[in-house]
DNA sequence: GTTCCTGCAAAGGTTTTGCACCATA
DNA sequence: TATGGTGCAAAACCTTTGCAGGAAC
């Protein structure tokens, strides 16, 4: 559905999984081939069922083991959206990032990306004192149905 | 030790409270106190903790209700540091905020404050088809401690 | 006296860990 | 064959909920 940027993720974790020395294995693939097959963020728990759905179904204790070894990575994003859970997205080898909008009535999500924002966040970052490696937005919203009531 | 400000925060909480109809409660008073001598964030963990260090032990249950109708009352703001539980940050009468630079190395975090990065984010939100209500930015970096060692 | 607050205990949920077994290189 | 990946189960963890008793209004 996602084409084939989500299959080359897909591609790129695997290659890079072996060059940090990491074997092949049936659950990581499914993991990998299951991020790869939704190119949103979703939660651990989302991921299983969706594999478990599929009949590629993967221990509980596996799906955290590749979301963390694909985090270390850096293949995947880790965002805390406020809901108790986490949610993994994938990070794609062109650097392209964005941030989300959250409707704080529903949960639902909507990405957005903002030169400008990147711009002030960097010149933000410059005048820290600590090394910035990353950030994270999230802007908190009522989504036009829950506006509607 | 944060001062007057800390407190004038304590004060403002009671009154809000009552003024939304809650009644007065020796727990919910430990609570506010604990949040008020502490002007940094903190878990609900750590607030217990350091609330039975004090002898004014308050029950778990207690701890998370009076801060999710502080939450609530908008005295309170609520931040995913990405560590698996949640902190809590009192929200000031002056509408002042700020945001954190969290260390990945070793949970620590640096608070900081930007106009042009404030700017920004709101150019943003206006640019959102959905009802912004705020924002929130953590920007991860390793701290000099770390970077060091 | 009614209503709300409180504490204890138990449940709920997500994430991690221990361990034996199996697949990979 | 040695090492790391896998699954199951159990544990750890934070947070919420149920309920009986007590305090506030």
């Amino acid at each position: 559905m996602s084409g084939g940027r989500a299959q080359a993720w897909g591609e790129r974790a695997r290659h890079e999984l072996t060059a940090r020395g990491h074997r092949a294995g049936g659950a990581r693939d499914a993991v990998i081939d299951g991020l790869a097959a939704h190119d949103g963020c979703c939660t651990a728990g989302e991921l299983a069922d969706r594999l478990r759905a599929e009949g590629r179904g993967v221990g509980t204790a596996s799906v955290y083991r590749a979301l963390s070894v694909l985090q270390e990575a850096g293949l995947l994003r880790v965002l805390e959206l406020g809901e108790g859970e986490r949610r993994y997205e994938l990070v794609h080898a062109d650097g392209e990032h964005h941030h989300h909008i959250v409707c704080d009535g529903c949960g639902r999500t909507l990405p957005f990306h903002d030169d400008a924002l990147e711009r002030a966040i960097g010149a933000a970052a410059d005048r820290s004192a600590w090394a910035v490696i990353g950030h994270d937005i999230v802007l908190h919203a009522t989504c036009p149905r829950c506006a509607a009531g």
